[in-house]
RNA sequence: GCGUCGGUGGCGGAGUGGUCAAUCGCAACAGACUGUAAAUCUGUCGCCCUUAGGGCUACGAAGGUUCAAAUCCUUCCCGACGCA
């Protein structure tokens, strides 16, 4: 069984990015990569083999969601994640981190995890105010309580557990318990829950090291850096989580997670690659826009993953080389043209939009089918293209050409 | 022919004297979505003026009662059912 290991093939000139191949137990991945999210062991509509067919390297799955349904020890008895869910491929998964956000300070509320405002302290306090606001998860030093939003029982989620169950769901990669922060946290808060999330990944690396030393698995442990927007906390994070041991033993890899205002992604992301030892791959958590893609890459990112392509692809919104259409659109109902013309998916090769629209107006399933294969495509393939282009040494040239074109953002071509 | 019930916005269907341009659902139109509480959510949805707001036309048709009618009365048209 190949033990995991991560080497630079190419790095580019001037700058962070590299292009690389991460070994796995189940597999390869060429980096960058882009990870396509099966929260709940299966990727929206999409099978492993339309999954695999398409290109896709990787599946991240969700700690939190398994050990809620089916459970991480059924999914330990069917032989892990990747078997259960039939994917041959290399696995991850997500430690439940982020269910510390989105259950918790951003439940019910409209916080996602890029925001828009520019600067995230400006958010209206009254709205963001959320002391005795409803929420799902609460946050204790020593853990999350998370009240489940499948039947209200509630379960109590340490750095300990969620690594014991990511060893039960068996992925590749498994991440440190985390603290994703809300961008309307102030810094006082942002620094306790840095201080929190260190001690959280501290304690998630020893008892990743305990197990292994228990199940022989081949599992890689990826720690993650938080901070928020600012440059102190995210460079004094980033060198914690790079110089953590236990017993002589680091991350394998390292994840960059919280909340940015789009504006912060790139300065935030540069300020971590540049303290992060570049011998270990880094994955920026949550992120896939393809403008966001260009910047992690360029700024050292190795991995992204991101529900968008798939969450999109399902409620009618499809990425094109001029940007996203709206395929529900009255103007698509007779446009017999591809969603893309230049696209090679299952999806172009074979339907039209007219086809497409049908589908998703007749509410008919195979229509978030459809657009998941051809969004999953389309920011697969573009980091691939992007890959190459670090190894061809015209990264520059390939992404202006990319982003004005989709800039230009021409509905209906 | 007689009787009963009913005719409301693209459709279904509330409302049964003022707070009704008319609840709600569907359809339609548009928007949002970044480690998935999401095959979800939001907005618009009679016409006109630029939003707050204002004006106009509307609840089968035509008359009428009333300060005020989708709502009451009369006649007519149409539909369902019942009796002949």
């Amino acid at each position: 069984m190949e033990k995991f290991n991560f080497k630079i093939t190419k790095k580019l000139d001037g700058a962070l990015g590299r292009a690389g191949v991460i070994t796995t137990p189940h597999g390869t991945i060429e980096t960058p990569a882009f990870v396509t999210v099966g929260t709940k062991a299966t990727i929206k509509g999409v099978s492993p083999e339309q999954l695999r067919d398409l290109g896709a390297a990787v599946v991240l799955g969700n700690t939190y969601h398994l050990y809620l349904q089916p459970g991480d020890e059924l999914v330990a008895k069917a032989g892990g994640m990747g078997k259960f869910m039939h994917w041959e491929g290399p696995t991850m998964t997500d430690s439940g981190g982020f269910q510390v956000f989105s259950l918790g300070a951003a439940y019910g509320k409209e916080i996602s995890k890029v925001v828009k405002i520019t600067d995230p302290s400006l958010m209206i306090p009254e709205r963001f105010d959320d002391s005795d606001a409803p929420r799902l998860a609460n946050i204790g030093n020593d853990g999350v309580s998370f009240k489940s939003h499948l039947d209200g029982s509630i379960h109590y989620i340490t750095p300990e557990k969620s690594i014991q169950i990511q060893h039960n769901l068996g992925a590749d990669i498994i991440f440190a318990f985390d603290e994703c922060t809300s961008p309307a946290e102030d810094l006082r808060y942002q620094e306790e829950a840095l201080e929190r999330t260190h001690a959280w990944a501290h304690r998630s690396l020893k008892e990743h090291l305990k197990l292994k030393e228990e199940d022989k698995k081949e599992i890689a442990l990826f720690g993650i850096v938080q901070g928020g927007r600012d440059e102190i906390l995210r460079k004094r994070s980033a060198k914690t989580i790079a110089e953590m041991e236990v017993d002589g033993h680091g991350f394998d890899g390292f994840g960059i997670g919280g909340s940015f205002a789009k504006e912060d992604m790139s300065t935030a992301v540069r300020w971590v690659n540049e303290v992060l030892p570049e011998d270990r791959p880094r994955h920026l958590l949550g992120i896939g826009e393809p403008e966001d893609l260009f910047m992690g890459c360029e700024n050292g990112v190795d991995l992204f993953d991101c529900v968008l392509p798939t969450r999109l692809g399902r409620n009618g919104t499809l990425y094109t080389k001029f940007g996203k259409i709206n395929i529900t659109n009255a103007k698509y109902r007779d446009d017999f043209s591809p969603v893309d013309d230049d696209c090679g998916c299952y999806a172009c090769k074979n339907y039209t939009r007219a086809y497409i629209t049908h589908l998703f107006r007749a509410d008919e399933m195979f229509a978030g089918t459809l657009g998941s294969i051809h969004n999953i495509y389309f920011l697969v393939n573009l980091v691939k293209k992007i890959r190459q282009s670090i190894i061809d040494s015209n990264f520059s040239e390939v992404k202006e050409q990319f982003l004005t074109t989709y800039k230009t953002n021409k509905k209906g071509v």
